[in-house]
DNA sequence: AAACAAACAGGCAGACTGTTTGTAAATATG
DNA sequence: CATATTTACAAACAGTCTGCCTGTTTGTTT
């Protein structure tokens, strides 16, 4: 009945329905947004039931952390392939910040990380969910700046970043508008970057 | 009936209503958050009945940009006050984005205007609406910097703006919340500011 | 195999949004 | 001045959604 699979174990159970529903959740959000994604279609999508969604999250907002999570990873992901394989810090931090604009801009991203996001967690619990994704990679980023000694002195490394983030975050929301070109906002992101390094 | 006043024109009772509806729902969507208030609630604290709600406006996100406006308002007459009276350009940049700082961390404006705007309207609505108020004022600002031949050369004041914008609203909200304190904020911002001109 | 626990389906109550119908006040008209 | 019409508002209504609760199926343990 359950489409030919043999038995299986109720972990392997509860983590493909965790799973359909997250991927179904991220398809919706990304598309209509939080609010205007009912759970009755949200489920009809997946061939699953309310039923299976309230057992395994506690609520809808549960369900749009674990698809913010999801999301974010992928993000990170991006711009750690971006930022490998770069000579120094400063260079890495460039390729970085472009990666990510990059990567807000995929539909499946945007919405979520940037718009619902705060509104629906909280900012409390966004910031929560950033610092352990998106913001602690730039925060690693600043931290191999400091280390070089390119920091520009009276900075810290916690308000750059906040700073920093806002600043990539906007771009990114700009550049899937397509209101900005990748050229001027690659030369607004340098220009920033330029403000908080210290000269060699 | 309506409290010892006479008779009054229909503009006059429209404006008192539309007055009130917003000052109340101001307080409410501020302290409780857009989805969080239900009309039925918010208009029992205005004494009207939610017929009074839906004539004046055409659905609860249209209240909810009236409030945005009102609030924005107040954003940029502070950022005004705090730039007027500035010696150059980049000193005017600089004390109204501190200016912006602090009046986002009125409870009144941080929650409705940097958490909330985007994803109740959309972000294309609200980019629109912070473009007439304080997005504006940026714009105004960095113009008069790149009039006096101190905007970094490759930069578009358009790209800046956004950017610079995107990095205040991340401070205001940090700020708001006691995770950085007033100095810190203040040496990163001037360090963006610093990256965006052209030494003199 | 029997008892137990976990995963899931479907129905239900409360709440909310937007619409519609009805009423009173204000303005336009003859 | 009397009457018709438009405007402002109140109150009931319909549709939808969320979270909970009960019952059934599936997996696990002894």
């Amino acid at each position: 009945m359950t489409g030919g699979n043999g038995r299986r174990s109720n972990r392997e159970r509860s983590e493909e329905t965790r799973r359909r529903l997250i991927q179904a959740a991220r398809r919706a959000f990304a598309e209509k947004g939080y609010a205007a994604t009912g759970t009755p279609e949200l489920v009809a999508a997946t061939g699953l039931s309310r039923g299976a969604l309230y057992h395994q999250f506690p609520d809808k907002a549960a369900l749009f952390r674990a698809v913010l999570e999801d999301a974010q990873q992928e993000v990170v992901a991006a711009i750690e392939a971006a930022a490998d394989a770069a000579p120094d810090a400063l260079t890495a931090l460039r390729r970085g910040s472009r990666a990510f604009v990059a990567a807000c801009m995929r539909p499946g991203i945007r919405r979520i990380v940037l718009i619902d996001g705060p509104a629906v967690l909280g900012w409390q619990v966004w910031r929560e969910v950033d610092a352990a994704h998106g913001l602690g990679t730039l925060i690693a980023g600043l931290d191999a700046l400091a280390e070089a000694g390119r920091l520009r002195p009276g900075l810290t490394v916690q308000a750059t970043a906040l700073l920093l983030s806002g600043a990539l975050n906007e771009a990114a929301l700009a550049a899937s508008e397509g209101r900005l070109g990748h050229a001027e906002i690659g030369n607004a992101i340098d220009a920033l970057l330029d403000g908080i390094t210290r000269p060699a």
